[in-house]
DNA sequence: TTATTTAGGTCAGCCATATTGACTTAATTA
DNA sequence: TAATTAAGTCAATATGGCTGACCTAAATAA
């Protein structure tokens, strides 16, 4: 059974090549975040902070609670973070129409720091990028999207 | 200029498209780690036992000091995990050639416990490639190889 | 109108993963 | 024999998560 399988799987579905891919997702994501974690060390922040400034700077006036949702943690979690990037004026507070709820947006200061950040992820996907063609580079973009939860998409 | 450059730009190219790369990197490897950190939670481990069990099962006989360039982490850090994983024998430790040096192999636990983890993303990125044809796979993982830092490959 | 739910906040304690720095032992190599 | 290498250990620290308990204010449902 077991060889039968290995016959009739194709080359690409392999147990190896899959564990290549395993491989590479581990990698790569650790050395797409490297850049951005080395600037944020010297102002005394982490990875957690790049991803509510980023998330801030995409969609104004976003909510906690969407935030959140988009995160994945727990308010306590986010609050650390949050009043940090709040205390040091990169993310500005304002009450939404839902007198309950926050809107968040990014101050200039903040946006000058999301913009140095991102551009050094972006400037590394560009490079990437620009040694292929469209025809792989569509092959990429669809299976990474598939490779997200339904849920989240 | 900023102008000139967007008409220049292809579509694929766009720091919009990118984000969207961004954002997929983020949520694919959240979504990716998320399985196997639910099944170490119950053993009190965590990803980082898992990515020393993956290793570990991979390339036997390796030793800590080729561990430790291959997760990048230093040895302080290194050292907790891999005593829990020895204490609770998943992994087997002997003295190599070289008498300063140890060698890691995993138990039969250890195997078993790296099939259960690994299985899980395997089948997750098996049932994602299952939708694409052998031309995005190759998009995919060509892109994917360079998306690791050039010293990592 | 009152009761309930929702959005947000906070305190306390805990755990996992990582770091730096200092120091040790044993084995190998120059 | 001296220097280097592989591994181990102790201590202190930072970061990013978690749970649980509890609070306020605003919106909504009964």
């Amino acid at each position: 059974m077991a060889d039968l399988n290995k016959l009739l799987t194709p080359l690409f579905l392999n147990e190896g090549e899959i564990r290549k891919i395993i491989e590479l997702l581990f990698f790569s994501y650790r050395d797409f975040t490297e850049g951005p974690d080395k600037v944020l060390e010297k102002i005394n922040f982490g990875r957690a902070h790049h991803r509510v400034i980023y998330f801030v700077g995409k969609q104004k006036n976003l909510t906690i609670k969407e935030l959140l949702s988009i995160l994945k943690i727990t308010k306590q979690s986010l609050s650390r973070v949050l009043n940090q990037l709040v205390n040091e004026k990169y993310i500005i507070l304002s009450v939404g129409e839902d007198k309950r709820t926050k809107k968040l947006i990014l101050s200039k200061k903040g946006q000058e720091l999301e913009k140095r950040l991102s551009e050094i992820q972006i400037k590394r996907i560009r490079n990437v990028l620009l040694k292929f063609n469209e025809m792989d580079i569509n092959g990429f973009k669809k299976i990474m999207y598939e490779m997200v939860d339904e849920i989240n998409r």
